[in-house]
RNA sequence: GGAGAGGUGGCCGAGUGGUUGAAGGCGCUCGCCUCGAAAGCGAGUUUGCGGUGACCCCGUAACGUGGGUUCGAAUCCCACCCUCUCCGCCA
């Protein structure tokens, strides 16, 4: 959500921000329903004034004894007046909300210029020190049928395609990759524990900015009017919605582990073969709630965070940093995470890192205190994958890959596997 | 799902429809006192919006949420949400 104060100081400011996202925000129909609205309020003040004053007198006259019909009259008059002031007042106010809720973050003035990925920086690469192998490589989908760990025409059979069954050693592999992410993060990097509710309300999809652009991407739940979750950022980030937080206690770091459910509407191709694109996967999330001076610093510790894992599972991977277009709708700065699959011969997402300043935390009304006077103000939130396993899952089947078709088990995860160190069946 | 109780400031807790943003207590901050501390005494201690960029000040709004009645609502009415207790069902 933007600063109306601010619209009101740079409205050409922000609309040439905005307008780096690709977004023509129309500042001038905001600034003119603010008038519009500063005006009605003024008004609408000076009436509710003289409508308590003219309350108070009835009191004191009736406590008096007196009759205070005329008095009483004319109170009347005032509130009706007010009343339909109030009722145009809204109209133009939930207006106003609505176009200023409908524009994407401001990118940072670092944010490389562009609208496509064409346009993303790679920021670096890093690449294990380990051999090439010299046999022909098999993609995932092909190694974990061959071996018969995942079974996506029995997940389709159950609910449809794209819900991914893992079977055996599979299933074991996933939990162990959770396990081994958690464990870091938690154990590690000093972050706070979460097991978080799978579903949530409007206002927490709203507080993070998920609604209103992307409801159509979201699983929901009509019964009860409740959506699954497409990342635990969302619950993870809702927890202190609507709070006023000590500044002693941050910078607040919280990890969780949950199943992410995106609808991908509208997405088709070949990023569909396999575990590349999938409607239920598992992740683990990092966010932290921090005081605005250092969250550029912290959004880089997360990348770190999150590469951590990547490079301890020796995977290759790159890093880059998302151009004004490519970055989602709460982000004003954003670095994605891509690991490479060898047997798919493909760069996959694996993590987006994102910084949203203090947009998310007017959305939500989250603020904290520092000191112990002062006013509240908004804290910036971030959040990053640390990270998300199916298609982590991918690039460790096909990078651990024997000529067999066998899968070797990282040494991070072999403890996490009962001491295997290697797939070779279910 | 059924029955009941309840949601008031950072916390506890009062509040007969009338000058109540809200008694009292706790906590916290500042001052006095003290060598220092405790105790005691005194003062202060919510947030949003508008006037105005900030302070001060003025106005307005907020007692779970949203409506309604009324000149006036924390107080009365309706709906919803949440918490607790008991019963039922259930992984």
């Amino acid at each position: 959500m933007h600063d109306i104060k601010r619209l009101r100081q740079n409205a050409d400011d922000v609309k040439t921000a905005i307008a780096r996202k690709g977004f023509d925000a129309d500042t001038a129909k905001a600034l003119e329903l603010d008038t519009r609205w500063r005006q009605m309020t003024q008004r609408g003040d000076e009436f509710k004034a003289e409508l308590n004053k003219a309350s108070k007198a009835i009191g004191m006259a009736k406590k008096a004894g007196r009759d205070a019909q005329e008095e009483m009259d004319h109170a009347r008059s005032l509130r009706e007046q007010a009343a339909a002031l109030d009722d145009e007042k809204r109209a133009v106010r939930a207006e106003l909300d609505t176009l200023l809720a409908s524009w994407p973050a401001e990118p940072d003035p670092n944010a490389p210029e562009g609208l496509t990925e064409n346009e993303n920086l790679e920021v670096r690469e890093w690449t294990p020190d380990e051999p090439a192998p010299d046999f022909k490589l098999q993609d995932h989908l092909a190694l974990a049928e061959g071996l018969g760990i995942l079974d996506m025409p029995r997940g389709a059979k159950i609910t449809g395609g794209g819900w991914p069954l893992y079977v055996g050693k599979g299933a074991r592999l996933e939990r162990a990759l959770i396990n081994f992410m958690l464990d870091t993060q938690t154990g590690e990097h000093g972050y706070n524990e979460l097991y978080v509710p799978f579903a949530v309300n409007r206002d927490s999809a709203f507080g993070t900015s998920q609604l209103p652009k992307l409801e159509e991407d979201m699983y929901l739940i009509e019964k009860d009017d409740l959506f699954l979750i497409p990342t635990s950022e969302v619950p993870i980030t809702n927890m202190h919605r609507n709070e006023i937080i000590d500044g002693d206690s941050l910078p607040l770091k919280y990890s969780a582990f949950s199943a992410c459910f995106r609808r991908e509407a509208g997405a088709y191709g070949a990023d569909t073969r396999g575990l590349l694109r999938v409607h239920q996967f598992n992740k683990v999330e990092l966010v932290q709630i921090v005081e605005p001076e250092t969250s550029d610093q912290t959004q880089l510790e997360i990348l770190g965070h999150a590469t951590e894992i990547l490079e301890r599972l020796k995977l290759r991977y790159r890093v880059l940093d998302l151009c004004c277009g490519e970055m989602s709708f709460g982000a004003a700065r954003c670095f994605d995470i891509e690991v490479w699959a060898p047997g798919t011969e493909s760069w996959l997402e694996v993590s987006s890192v994102s910084n949203f300043r203090d947009f998310q935390a007017r959305r939500m009304n989250l603020r904290y205190r520092a000191g112990d006077h002062g006013k509240p103000e908004l804290p910036h939130t971030l959040n990053g994958s640390g990270l998300a396993t199916s298609r982590l899952m991918v690039a460790v089947m096909e990078s651990y890959q024997t000529p067999e078709g066998r899968i070797r088990i990282p040494a991070a995860l072999q403890n996490y596997m009962g001491g295997l160190d290697q797939i070779s069946g279910v």
